[in-house]
DNA sequence: GTCTATATTTTGATAGAC
DNA sequence: GTCTATCAAAATATAGAC
């Protein structure tokens, strides 16, 4: 399917032409960065005339625009929308992470452009980009207030615990490629294998890491050595 | 050490160029990253002639290199060198959290510039730079060893832990323009709030999380949703 | 809707005087 | 070491035919 610039496809016409521009926008700004990403080699990836580009979309700008508000839409959406309502605090925090590990999934050039639009700071934002942003704090913050007032958790900064999730995903997504690169680099062994954790146990690391993080009990992170069961003072 | 073996002059011409040279392209970089990046800009920025950039760079990729390599090298010099002998596993986690967060703090463009990276696929890391990252885990999956023969730490994945204390320094200092912008466009109070804890807080947030995280007992973030005796409310 | 050709700027990089 | 002038390539964007 790749070579074919400009295959004849049976659809009426265009069909998907917009959607072929949008991934492979995607794939070039999440590569390149806003001013690196070139509209030569966006219309190239796709296989659409850069004229047609430009028919499509006002400019890269709107084009990038619309790529980051569908994917911070959709993280937003389900978020809103698929909130399981009678879970228990700590299945609600996992059912948190599993979310934006979806979105992240679901959309393998997510991860770079978060973090790309990050140090950009937020040059290239819309009103309604912004909304679903605050959404997914709003969310955590939501499901942190319930726990808390359930007794199961402790009163954390909701944003901070959102970059503690957050920030391993993104990055463990995010770093992949450079992964790849320098393991062959490494001696073998447990020195490679540290670098590249089964993908399942990802997942998993984080909610257990979060909810250890959140759960009320012992003041802190201070704790007995030792079980609580056997432990003989 | 920034390299340079022929550093020999006392102070006569073009002092500092050098160095102007790499803040500036240093802000550059984090700002649009690498390809984004315009060496017109940077050369205005550092108040220096364009041609003297090429004087003192190979290129623009040699340039970035050496921001890359000198802002990795320094934490993993650190870590290296400045490890606390005798310290308590948990200290030593506190230790690791405090000297990745005083690398950053060191170079305000030090955030955005790691996040660039890692998007970019490591299409720039010199080996030397690669050393200084693997220095990086290495150091934390040391200290993590030693906390669990020593009881006190659960076996935790180093890469994922490490990504648990990095990813939240990095997106939370890397977002400091972002939610500056964002801030005023939210209704004023609580909703504000959350997106702006004190600084000072974030240490300890990640400090604490970090060894909950990690912390020996208990196998899992399962836990009695209510303390043993009665709940006191 | 789609493509070719092209206008207009920017950009990375260098020559060469001082 | 430093600067002016400038080139050649790349890049954004658009006209206008089909």
């Amino acid at each position: 399917m790749s070579g074919t610039a400009r295959a004849r496809r049976a659809e009426p016409a265009g069909v998907g032409t917009r959607e072929r521009l949008l991934a492979a926008a995607a794939a070039e700004f999440a590569a390149r960065g806003f001013d690196g990403a070139k509209v030569d080699r966006i219309a190239a990836r796709a296989g659409i005339n850069k004229a047609m580009l430009y028919y499509h979309f006002e400019d890269k700008a709107a084009l990038y625009r619309d790529i980051l508000d569908a994917q911070f839409g959709a993280l937003a959406r389900t978020l809103r929308e698929a909130r399981p309502t009678d879970a228990a605090p700590e299945d609600e925090i996992r059912w948190f992470v599993r979310t934006v590990a979806a979105a992240l999934a679901a959309n393998p050039h997510f991860p770079s452009i978060w973090l790309r639009e990050m140090a950009e700071g937020g040059a290239h934002l819309q009103a309604a980009t912004v909304t679903s942003m605050t959404t997914v704090v709003a969310t955590l913050a939501s499901i942190l207030t319930r726990g808390r007032r359930a007794g199961a958790f402790r009163d954390v900064p909701p944003f901070l615990t959102q970059l503690g999730i957050v920030g391993p995903l993104l990055m463990f997504a995010a770093s992949a490629p450079i992964r790849a690169k320098i393991t062959p680099t490494l001696p073998e062994g447990t020195t490679r294998a540290v670098l590249n954790p089964p993908a399942e146990s990802v997942l998993r690391h984080v909610e257990r890491a979060t909810l250890a993080a959140i759960a009320s009990g012992p003041p802190t992170g201070r704790r007995p050595p030792v079980s609580r069961r056997s432990r003989r003072s």
